[in-house]
DNA sequence: CAGTGGTCTAGACCACTGG
DNA sequence: CAGTGGTCTAGACCACTGG
């Protein structure tokens, strides 16, 4: 209950984590109220304006609400629109309450062809690890996923999990990779004939192509991954409120 | 120079507004410093916090940006990535250097179909304008825009400007209509017969489809629309920081 | 009415940039 | 060194909600 006054780490960034990690970890019910900025700043022997500061961040993050003369609240969990990739296609689809399960068809060490390398920024040849996985939904091909990531960035990655987690979760957990830049594309696109067969699908059946390119915080590509959506079974929604 | 403490208008607030009109019209240069916050607040007679408040708005939409010791400054306008639909595929075309062009297709009043009429929350039968365009880069189609408003939201839209500026401009400027709340999908579908002709592609060629619902300050939809992308010529593309 | 968030002040000391 | 943004405080008074 005690933020390190001298610390490096400045008090709001000590408040922010702790009040982050308390959301994340439904320690308050959503739509429920959080302490008021006067309780924080005395259980934290802080400032109400650095609270207050606090929880605008939050505010504008979307984790919190406030109400005048009311209180601060916990916001409904929202599905984060920064990455179309990480979107949460399967959140979305799980909340809906479908089943998904994800296969693994193929994980291998490959080198980079010239278009492989030139998207991950190393050289032709070099070693990359190769996954392609299929995602069903109650046991129909939604998604086809290939990615490519630089051997020499995650050398000690296995199969394991792969089938269970998602792939940017088990690169954070194991290596510290974790996207600080994305670049997207998305384009329509024709079935091959080996993407119709894993997809289940004629070939020439039109699909959304997602492609991806991570960054890492000192700017190094860890990963660049094509999504294939079949076109008939998905469609990317986004709302957004302008100001 | 000088702010009304006895308006109902919060001084950040004014001063939000002030700074915001300054960098529209470019009365500071692009990554030139605007004045220090010091200063701000003596030019202001308000206090430094109350300034910093409202640098920290701005810095957080993109408009400035600080580096400590320093000062603040003007960032380069970014394309707002608010909205897909108006995300500026002309504006990115052109910059590249393309020649665009509008050809309005049809332009006429008709009776909403169930689809239609569900879409804009009308009745079905209720009278809606419809507009078709197509927009050609150096002379090739590249995009097939259906849009459907509702007649007694813009009873007096014409032709007029219906190939030279966007729809959007036109609606905000004549009728006062801005979106408020944007609900948009993305999905590949296969042209049909009539499309392909406009778009002068083959039947079942690949397209990237959008649906832009816009919703007024007051909830009310004022706009449906479907836009039909070449797949082979358009690509999405999206950056992102994250932190 | 007590309690909440909303706005605002007048300071303080810090780390950093550039001359 | 003077000037910048970065962090933080201890207050003030306000508008609003609910009992």
């Amino acid at each position: 209950m005690v933020l390190d006054k001298n610390s490096p780490k400045p008090l709001y960034a000590q408040l922010e984590d702790i009040l982050r990690t308390a959301i994340l970890n439904k320690e308050w019910e959503v739509n429920h109220a959080i302490p008021s900025e006067i309780e924080l700043s005395r259980m934290y022997s802080i400032s109400r304006m650095t609270v207050r500061a606090v929880i605008t961040q939050l505010v504008n993050e979307g984790m919190l609400y406030r109400v005048q003369g009311k209180g601060t609240f916990v916001a409904e969990p929202k599905i984060s629109t920064k990455s179309l990739a990480y979107m949460g296609v399967r959140e979305q689809l799980e909340r809906m309450g479908y089943q998904t399960s994800t296969r693994l068809v193929r994980f291998e060490t490959v080198r980079a062809n010239a278009h492989i390398a030139g998207k991950l920024g190393i050289t032709r040849g070099d070693e990359v690890v190769f996954i392609e996985r299929v995602r069903l939904v109650e046991g129909c091909p939604l998604s086809l996923h290939l990615s490519y990531l630089p051997k020499a960035m995650c050398p000690s990655l296995t199969e394991e999990y792969l089938e269970t987690e998602q792939l940017c979760v088990i690169v954070e957990k194991q290596f510290g990779l974790k996207a600080a830049a994305v670049s997207e594309s998305l384009e329509s696109v024709l079935a091959t004939e080996e993407e119709a067969e894993l997809l289940e699908i004629d070939r020439r059946f039109p699909l959304l192509m997602l492609e991806d390119v991570n960054k890492s915080p000192v700017g190094r590509i860890f990963e660049y991954s094509k999504v294939l959506f079949r076109g008939d079974k998905i469609k990317l929604h986004f709302e957004y409120e302008t100001k």
